[in-house]
DNA sequence: CGATAAGTTGACGCACATCAAGCCTAGTGG
DNA sequence: CCACTAGGCTTGATGTGCGTCAACTTATCG
């Protein structure tokens, strides 16, 4: 069993919240609470049944997926590995909850958590951080969508990717989800996001070799791709 | 002097919780605490201030503004009358308070807030309950952005301005935005919008009479139109 | 080996962005 | 009172980025 906690750091380039997994023997606030640790489908099923549902991602990814009435596909919300995933606040937006990757998580009982509120602040501030970071991401999530290019959308998720993993400063970056939930994440459908692949790397930002990992060449360069720079780099795109 | 609080209403339709003023004797969680009225303008910079920084809106508007690079503009998140405005988790987002209307807001002491948390549970919910509004109306709006057609997104968003104002049962709606920001908040360009608003009149959806109302004609149709159920209608958009 | 699925690439059409012009109202000054 | 200006909004013409459809490659599995 593994032991878990969310750790938020401030990061230098676009200060960002992140939560990373810390090792067994770490015990933060989180770490003496009592918990079930499932499969990642048995807890995203009880998370949507339960009055107060939360649940921590140990392994794997979920997501909150909705369609539209032709079956347009969107993802709003993903839930990565160490992250808070709360239902309770987006049970009347309409989405389902859907596994991404196989994986497992640390269900939390209503009344542990009802009884944090007043008797271990330090974890319930650890909760609700991660309940507001998501709302956070949101907002980013946003910006990214609404009026970015592909190729622009892609390099935005590469860096939203590794700031959401542990080791936010390597340019090795693990996209841990599929291409076809990738551009539904992005509001892209997968031959697009496929073609904006394809550019990055014909303009030397990003290497991919083959696996689920792709390499970042130009940071600098994708960093402004993704802010939206596009005559400062002296191309179109 | 109004005094106002965040109602929270679950709508049938879409289940959205929504935020009404109420009247001036109501005598809710939040109507006991000590706050300074002052000019949104004021609020808005006080609030980017302050560490702990939390306003609700009394009249008027406000947003969450971030540009790109080359100039593009994005409102990621609007505050309308009656909302709570916490911009605590908002400051690493990169983006900037801006007044979108004149008018008014309630400013709470960060000592207040922080006496409230144990000394006053219903206040704490209330305010609490209304951040994490923010972050549900956030993920609605990702399904917005992410696939939907102009028509589609102005649908949606004349629903959202509905659901977000005091008589949510009326088919008289008040837009609230000018154009700039609507097509700014949806993702448009203004020409686009004003297009998307043409279309919707010719399909008898709506009706103009010039000033900042609109009056929905045909509302399961236009609901249809949200949701994406192009073909259901018998009309392509 | 065939079957299924994920991903890539190509051809084509459409929806939206872009640029430009025109309309309408509000505000200002003579 | 009218002339003038400026800003918000709409409408038109045109180009392009992305969606769509189709074919192909590659990987995984029985």
């Amino acid at each position: 069993m593994q032991n878990s906690t969310a750790v938020y750091v401030e990061r230098g380039d676009d200060a960002i919240l992140t939560c990373a997994p810390v090792a067994d023997d770490y015990d933060g606030p989180l770490s003496q609470l009592p918990y079930k640790l499932t499969d990642l489908d048995c807890a995203l099923e009880s998370v949507a049944r339960t009055p107060f549902p939360i649940a921590i991602i140990s392994s794997g990814a979920a997501g909150l997926q909705h369609f539209l009435r032709d079956g347009r596909r969107t993802l709003s919300t993903i839930f990565l590995t160490g992250e808070v995933l709360d239902y309770s606040q987006m049970r009347g937006s309409g989405g389902s909850l859907c596994r991404l990757l196989p994986g497992k998580a640390r269900l939390y009982d209503v009344d542990v958590i009802e009884h944090l509120r007043f008797n271990n602040p330090k974890a319930w501030a650890t909760l609700m951080a991660g309940k507001f970071r998501c709302c956070s991401l949101s907002t980013n999530h946003s910006v990214d969508l609404a009026r970015k290019s592909a190729v622009e959308k892609l390099a935005s998720f590469i860096f939203e990717c590794r700031s959401r993993q542990a080791e936010c400063r390597s340019t090795l970056i693990n996209l841990i989800l599929n291409r076809i939930d990738i551009a539904d994440y992005m509001g892209l459908r997968p031959e697009t996001l496929s073609r904006a692949f394809t550019k990055l790397k014909q303009r030397r930002m990003i290497a991919c070799d083959g696996s689920d990992f792709i390499h970042i060449l130009n940071e600098p360069g994708l960093r402004q791709i993704a802010n939206g720079a596009t005559n400062e780099c002296g191309c179109a795109l």
